[in-house]
DNA sequence: CGTCCATCTATACGGATGTATAAATCCGGG
DNA sequence: CCCGGATTTATACATCCGTATAGATGGACG
């Protein structure tokens, strides 16, 4: 394996329990027992090599999360839902780091233009990739995934995934619980249709 | 003024417009027109100062939105949840500095267990003042904000709010807009009824 | 007037960091 | 075998930053 790969694996390996602020060249150099100048040569700088690795993990969580949703065919867009806040507040003790590189790069991202470009990319496929899973759980073929009621659940669904996120990585233990999100869900429709 | 005030102004006004992450000791100098030495005469350290304005500005968003939700006295909790939403997002545009300030301190509490003591007590100051207008809407005197429906409906709400502002910070052009949140959510519940 | 404490000033220190440079090394092809 | 481009190595550089220190200043008070 060249230096590139080496260093690609060392700053997931890096970004998975360290985050991504907090992450130096040299820490770099020796998780992946490279070489200080090999970073620039292959990927510019610093920053290129952690966002080029950030791009890669952020999609394979998103995949995951999709696997998840999908799992059971029958089931309706609000148990998929529920299923998958479910899900996130369930992996995210074991991701919290990552969850942290995700903050943080996106707080790097406003003076980054190329990195933000590739976060808000990433965040459009998801999105679009759950409004097709919502537009297949409609049952009619005549329902496709760029329908305005596909979106708009789906910009909802994860609007809760990340606030979620959010609420826990500042405080785990007050955080909401998948089954209260529901019960509020229901409560807060049910009372706006007396 | 003395030097305290001094600073503590600069830093609230940095934060506004320059982020958290990025301001460093000799930015509050000449923002303030005081001296390096101050900084850590008066507060310890930088990011003691910054914390410490930091706290202010934080209540002073909540209590804006807080104000808003409750203006009207006979809206029904979606209304509210709905009207939040949409204020939300319509003053992000003038405070975006300010959100990408508190991103970054949460970025930065993960490694400063003080200023994450102080953002979580914040948040949850917030989500009981939720619950509490939540409770008050529901119009019955034995509904009280400790009630886990309200909280659960804070929680959502809170949760739907932080993820709002995390997507249009990333890309505020593809980011949903309050009327598709509200349509989502209402489609949401009713396809699972049937 | 003189003392003393709080506050303010100017500067130095120590350290860490990202990147550039130049030399060494490797390896495939002629 | 040897050449040359690609890669790796070792190190130097330049910069920036937070904080500590030591002394100046100012004003309240006896």
């Amino acid at each position: 394996m060249g230096h590139r790969e080496l260093l690609l694996d060392a700053a997931r390996r890096l970004l998975e329990d360290k985050g991504y602020a907090h992450i130096t060249a040299r820490d770099l150099v020796a998780a992946s027992g490279t070489n200080l100048a090999s970073i620039g040569y292959h990927f510019g700088s610093k920053n290129g090599l952690l966002n080029a690795a950030l791009g890669d993990v952020f999609e394979e969580w998103t995949d995951a999360l999709a696997e998840v949703a999908l799992a059971d065919p029958h089931a309706s867009p609000l148990q998929r839902a529920h299923l998958t806040w479910a899900t996130v507040l369930l992996h995210l003790a074991d991701k919290r780091a990552l969850l942290l590189s995700f903050v943080e790069a996106l707080a790097q991202a406003e003076r980054d233009p190329a990195l933000r470009e590739q976060l808000a990319e990433v965040q459009d496929r998801t999105r679009t990739r759950v409004a097709e899973i919502v537009a297949t759980s409609y049952g009619d073929a005549d329902v496709h995934a760029d329908d305005p009621r596909c979106t708009a659940v789906a910009g909802f669904i994860l609007a809760v995934c990340d606030g979620l996120a959010l609420q826990w990585l500042l405080d785990p233990q007050r955080s909401p619980r998948p089954e209260h999100l529901l019960a509020g869900l229901n409560d807060l429709v049910a009372r706006s249709q007396n």
